[in-house]
DNA sequence: CTAAAGATGTCCT
DNA sequence: GGACATCTTTAGA
């Protein structure tokens, strides 16, 4: 690796630990790290800025408010893997498993400010926009190909998916507010933004 | 089996 | 600000 120093090797994948605590507690602190996505010599790459927390049978809005399914079941499981699911007929939406085994919980990737191969994005986008690229859970699955076939991957792997530590991790503030696009459950302050951020998505 | 809603995005007026 | 695309999942008969 390029790392020359002792101490934290920012390329590695977060450990499992840091997803196996309170759900909203993770959501929070998955602002400003790094989403990668790997696609055989590629690499794509963006900062987290804006997420939702999901929990499970004290929140209505959440998948797993109504107990395991198929489609949930993932939630419910070893925190650190990837819950993708399909909606509306033609979008995915990527999710982190969060609490420990056997408790729902996961933290909804809502958007990410594009770093490494933009021009990957650009083509899957199909968009010269790069503020349109990622800005939302759906653009932002588009842009980095993720889909059905990585639910329940587990990011702690460092293959395909995973999310690491900033090379450089700047400064930022948390602005908290409710979540989007749900009915019940829409009170909850649970989706949180880095403050300013031009990637945080519109509505 | 049937039906209705959905953690959205895009294009139109 | 509003219509609409598009289809899986879930709840209910």
């Amino acid at each position: 690796m390029e790392s020359s120093h002792s101490g934290t090797d920012s390329s590695l994948p977060l450990r499992r630990a840091f997803y196996e605590r309170n759900t909203v507690r993770v959501a929070k602190e998955l602002l400003d790290k790094v989403l990668v996505r790997r696609l055989g010599a590629t690499s794509l790459e963006g900062l987290i800025v804006e997420t939702e927390a999901y929990r499970g049978y004290d929140d209505a809005a959440s998948h797993a408010y109504r107990g395991p399914t198929r489609r949930n079941e993932v939630m419910f499981g070893e925190p650190g893997h990837a819950y993708v699911y399909f909606t509306y007929g033609m979008h995915y939406c990527l999710n982190v498993t969060t609490e420990p085994a056997g408790q729902p919980g996961a933290v909804l990737i809502r958007a990410a400010q594009p770093i490494r191969g933009i021009g990957e994005m650009k083509k899957r986008r199909g968009t010269e926009h790069v503020k349109d690229l990622s800005n939302g859970p759906a653009k932002l699955t588009q842009a980095f190909d993720v889909t059905k076939a990585l639910n329940g991957h587990d990011l702690t792997l460092g293959e395909k998916l995973y999310i690491t530590e900033p090379a450089h991790p700047e400064p930022f503030s948390i602005s908290a507010g409710t979540r989007i696009g749900i009915r019940a459950g829409a009170e909850k302050p649970w989706r949180f933004s880095i403050r300013g951020n031009p990637f945080v998505s519109k509505r």
